[in-house]
DNA sequence: ACAAATTGTTAGGTCTGACTTACAATAATT
DNA sequence: AATTATTGTAAGTCAGACCTAACAATTTGT
């Protein structure tokens, strides 16, 4: 019984927590055309989702959270914007990388490692000049891209 | 033909790259006992690793890293290093709370974001001031410990 | 030098995760 | 009621990482 989920499967949650802000409950089709996978392989992995209580699914009727799926999916998008903010805002990183480096991280961090990077990009964001000196130096120094 | 390896074989490639630094020529069964696997299992993720050019491996001999294979480990190492760094020293986390996130870290962020991290981690380290404030007011606010 | 101990190899499995195709079933819309 | 959209599921592939067990090769100790 282990209840950690696969990086692949905490993608489907946030994914449907994502489409399900713009609508009232997602269509498993809709998943398979967004992740460019066949429906199988949706149909399998919201099938171990539903089981974990993340989700509900019934079928035609579409899918919908679970208050425990919401939770857990919420977590992971905070992260995914916490990363994304720090690469982005604070290393100065374009949005691409940011996010691609994020959407590989929120899977694998800790929450205590997370709660800190949140707490210290909060603290960067109120330091501009602090950060605009690194940004400065760094240009200066690297060219990279 | 996808030469990257998978984080399990870079974890090989560190700890072979990590013993050689004390000793000419590491020996499989040597692997087996640090990650408490059997035998088997190491001769063939070496197997893998020599296929790929990253070792030299002639049994009883023992196993040596070629040039390739020493720039893909330091790589992973400074990596390694690099988030430790970051978590312990400029977040604050505990030192298995720091390595623990880095060795999972290591395998997955672009070596452009490692840059930049870098940089600024050493950029943090010449700024204690910046850092002991953040620091000390994310004591007075949290207590996640 | 030879037997014993250590170390390495190979064959043949297991398990998990993430995918596939192909076909069957159900629901929705007109 | 029939067509179309959507879902379900059986059966299979593939890769990665591990295992045991039997066997082979090499070292080591005497």
């Amino acid at each position: 019984m282990n209840d950690n989920l696969s990086a692949s499967l905490e993608d489907y949650l946030e994914l449907i927590c994502n489409l399900l802000e713009t609508s009232e409950a997602v269509k498993a089709v809709e998943i398979a055309k967004k992740l460019n996978i066949s429906r199988a392989s949706v149909s399998e992995a919201l099938a171990k989702l539903a089981e974990k209580n993340l989700i509900i699914y019934e079928g035609h009727k579409g899918i919908t959270i679970t208050p425990e799926g919401l939770k857990l999916a919420k977590g992971v998008i905070k992260k995914h914007k916490a990363f994304t903010a720090f690469f982005e805002k604070t290393l100065g990183l374009d949005k691409k990388e940011a996010e691609e480096n994020a959407c590989k991280i929120e899977h694998v961090v800790s929450d205590k490692m997370f709660n800190r990077l949140l707490a210290f990009q909060k603290y960067c964001s109120k330091n501009n000049e602090f950060i605009n000196e690194f940004k400065k130096g760094y240009m200066n120094k690297k060219a990279d891209e």
